[in-house]
DNA sequence: AGTACTTTTTACATCGTTGGAACAACGTTG
DNA sequence: CAACGTTGTTCCAACGATGTAAAAAGTACT
């Protein structure tokens, strides 16, 4: 059924090493030879079976990549991005989803052995530092922001400038109560954010208070919903709202609009992370627009360079640009 | 580095069969023997190599699960399910993304061979008949409605009626002059809905006008939203509206906002899919939710039942449950 | 022709695992 | 106690590929 290197050789009247010599560009074959083989391959279609020529070369040729859920849309349009750049370098990525529990970010990054991939990219939600295996097992690159002190290569855009950034622009249009929605102690993300928007209200000379600042167990639309509905009770609401990603922000938008106020009039609302979907709700949302495929590619990058040879090198901290996307939910139309 | 069976073998004073028996749940092994393998096993952190278990198998343990776009919500909420059912059988998933080109949709299924995985599950888009490989190379699960006439498994749920259901749901709200949003003769899943769509507009006792029914190339929300434009520019536009996906749907109700239009009143949408951003569109939208779970489940039951013996019973053809959720965008508040 | 060198090909061991045969130990039975 | 079936263990080969070293073939020079 399947062609091996074998059958391959048997055809051409040469032995298999040739064969695989040919077939990974070795230069010293007599041209005469070459030929044979190369027509040998084409006529048997031959493909080189990868576990076997992995386990000889001591590679898996996987990546893992592991991440809360894809069906989040931050996340599946980084899935993406990862598998394509990942795929230009010859790596076949393997998804690990985590549900973002600490407990299952743990068994995850233990049950991944050297047996089962080269190495990982990892996009903790609530790691702690301790979680981590022992180093050196394995190349690691962390992705997305965290607030963990620790000696691994790490890919992420400057989530304080760009929280700093975002609230410092409701602030220029001249709202006075801004609140945050998604603070959530147990995720690293959470406190970058929170400090982002503290900076900006300061420079902006507003003061920061308690009660604006709206937690959200998951970032997830429902949260953002029932969060934005707790701020519009307030005795006296936001006129602004800076939310930890676009989902939180969607379920703001529904919770203002089933208020029956509008925004921007009435609060303008600004999320984090611009996915696909951000661009076509009503009213478009103004967002931070992380470039993701220079964030995909760099991490790709970091580790194939751990994978190949560079072992001892500091940890890399890779910083991605990012851009703040105006739109309806701020700027009104 | 690694531990190998080798080591436990060492360090539990037995054969590297007499560990690989434990391992693999032989029943004859001496309690004593058992009892000193584990322990060794335990005191290494054995972990098998996959790769060398499954060359030896003459398994890959890997399926491949090919779609358009994880970046697409349906295919990454579909992807993330896909993943969790192949996990719980003991398989791993790899992720082919072809955007939906008929090209990349065959060159993908080409380099699909045994050597890769073990099986696949296919979603396409565009593909012909012809471009499928020989029959019985590997097993193969098609996902998703498609209009080829072929004797592979699939699983799916029934298009036609599931068209004919939002149409219906329309009609019964006393819509008049139903129109329909994403017919594209490249499409499979595109003849299936138009059908239903057709004979919903039939059982109504509506005639059907091919002006009412608008193409869109791909199915993205821009396509949805300048489809919904062109037929608001009609002499006499429609009263409602079903779109082939949500995506298409959440692209026409910023269309219809636009222009300065209300959904349901002016105009109701229905959508296809089910997406999580449906629930939280403004309006919310009402679309046809098929069981994705079901639908990944049985995938990979079959596929799996395919892979391990049963390769001669007939082609199967599955289908699984959907439901019509209906929300404001037809509905109102 | 003999030597030294380079180019090309081959045989063999090996990666970590499992299937099968061979072998050893054991208790039963006639 | 010899013959036997059962249980438990080990040895060896194999999965398909590649690295190493050695053999073979070719070239150039004394």
């Amino acid at each position: 059924m399947t062609v091996t290197l074998k059958d391959v050789a048997t055809l051409a009247g040469v032995s298999v090493k040739t064969v695989s010599n040919v077939v990974n560009g070795y230069a010293f074959v007599k041209p005469e030879n070459r030929r044979r083989v190369e027509e040998a391959l084409a006529a048997t279609g031959y493909r080189p079976n990868v576990g076997a020529r992995n386990l000889r070369r001591g590679r898996t040729g996987f990546l893992a990549l592991m991440v809360p859920e894809l069906s989040i849309p931050y996340f599946g349009e980084l899935a993406g991005l990862v598998i394509t750049a990942a795929r230009n370098r010859g790596w076949n990525v393997l998804i690990e989803q985590t549900q973002g529990t600490r407990s299952r970010e743990r068994e995850t990054l233990e049950s991944l052995g050297p047996h089962l991939v080269d190495g990982a990219l990892v996009h903790p939600e609530a790691l702690e530092a301790a979680d981590f295996p022992a180093a050196g097992e394995m190349p690691l690159v962390m992705l997305g922001e965290h607030s963990l002190d620790m000696a691994i290569d790490h890919v992420a855009i400057d989530n304080v400038l760009a929280a700093h950034t975002a609230v410092s622009h409701l602030a220029s249009l001249g709202r006075r109560r801004i609140a945050a929605i998604g603070f959530n102690p147990a995720r690293g993300t959470s406190s970058q954010r929170l400090a982002g928007y503290r900076s900006a209200l300061a420079a902006a000379g507003l003061s920061y208070a308690d009660e604006l600042v709206a937690p959200a167990e998951k970032w997830h639309r429902a949260y953002g919903a029932a969060a934005m509905k707790s701020l519009l009770a307030l005795p006296s609401p936001p006129d602004a709202v800076f939310c930890f990603n676009d989902l939180l922000a969607i379920g703001a938008l529904r919770a203002v609009a089933e208020r029956g106020l509008r925004v921007p009039e009435d609060v303008a609302i600004a999320g984090f992370d611009n996915n696909e979907e951000s661009e076509f709700s009503l009213p478009s949302l103004t967002t931070i627009a992380p470039d993701k495929t220079a964030l995909a590619e760099a991490a790709i990058d970091l580790v194939h360079r751990r994978i190949t040879g560079d072992k001892t090198s500091p940890p890399q901290d890779i910083q991605t640009p990012f851009a703040l996307e105006i739109r309806e939910s701020t700027r009104g139309r």
